[in-house]
DNA sequence: CATGGATCTTGACACTGTCAAGCGATCCGC
DNA sequence: GCGGATCGCTTGACAGTGTCAAGATCCATG
């Protein structure tokens, strides 16, 4: 008459992390509760209090891990953009954009959503190590070889805007309203870049 | 015996949107409540339901009404810079920025909340207004007189960014990162414009 | 072996959105 | 004038939600 299952999971807290992101990745946010990642981790409904401070506790948590993925996205494309100064910020743009289109869901954890503690230390930490990709990146452009918060703030406000408008989606309704540019060709002009 | 209130409340659906917009000003997103709202208004819970399609429904309608108070809040700034082209600009990114920060509730629904529907035709109407005031101020920085998808695109993502990046709060945690430029030495750049 | 603390379950509560059924008042056709 | 028909709203119920309190179970430590 023995449970299969022991009593303690072994490592709950990080099951309902990943337990949380399949349910945001499959559902979208409103698919993510509490409820359901107790159950899709094999938990009792009030279990995660013990792990978490309640569902806002729960999408931090989930919020820190999110961030190293955005950040490998933008290492990764940046990667794939070769050598060039110019293509490399491209690159790391784009994949800021492909991470907010592939994962909106993660996208919308990270800056949109009401339900997560920004100033957690494991998130600042996070959030600060993509921004650093971002700020490298720039780092060539600046004149004074220093880094220029101009240039960073610039392109950083661009993208960021870029994405949450929607504009880098391929049936964006904006586009209705008007042409879209690139990322790119707007990267080019903040430069003061012949394009 | 007869109720003071008639049966027919009037103009409940009007009432509920003012309900609405109340308990979002006070109490933020998550004060925003269908049943909430109907309480406000004086009448039962289940009301809303004949006139909005959910609470999806009746936010949808306040966003349609939200768009054109942030349209006044950025003709305003406007018409508070003067007549030259550059400080019109600035003006109306200053609206825009005053809108999100007085009035973060309202801007979390245009622009955040996913309980809006978006494709809305009144809401499409009225999003447009107002980003045609954008647009305009755009305009005398077109090299070929016509409209310029380039700065458009640009000023706009780099306000939208700069709104939802929190960069326009006082005291933003960002502030630690990075030396915050003022908007308007951001426009100048996109600009290309002496500063 | 006993004790205690960490871990999880069970049960309850208030609150949410949503649906079905019914009541009241108004309005339209006759 | 008057009898349905229809619209506006209420009442009641239901499934979910987050959260709390109390108890059960397991593990480590004395």
């Amino acid at each position: 008459m023995t449970k299969d299952l022991p009593h303690h999971h072994g490592d709950l807290r990080q099951a309902l992390i990943a337990a949380g992101l399949r349910l945001l990745a499959e559902g979208g946010p409103s698919a993510l509760t509490l409820r359901r990642a107790a159950a899709l981790a094999g938990v009792s409904h009030a279990a995660p209090a013990h792990h978490f401070d309640g569902l806002k506790g729960l999408q931090t948590a989930m919020a820190a891990r999110a961030y190293v993925q955005f950040t490998d996205a933008m290492v990764l494309h940046r990667k794939a953009a070769g050598a060039d100064d110019f293509a490399r910020l491209v690159g790391v743009c784009d994949g800021y954009l492909a991470f907010a289109m592939d994962r909106a869901g993660l996208f919308h954890l990270l800056f949109v959503s009401a339900e997560v503690t920004r100033d957690d230390p494991q998130v600042m930490l996070a959030s600060q190590a993509a921004y650093q990709v971002l700020r490298d990146a720039c780092l060539p452009f600046s004149q004074t070889g220093a880094p220029d918060p101009q240039i960073e703030t610039l392109v950083w406000t661009m993208v960021h805007g870029y994405a949450l408008l929607g504009l880098n989606l391929p049936d964006s309704p904006k586009r209705s309203l008007i042409e879209i540019p690139p990322v790119a060709v707007l990267l080019a002009r903040i430069l003061h870049r012949p394009c």
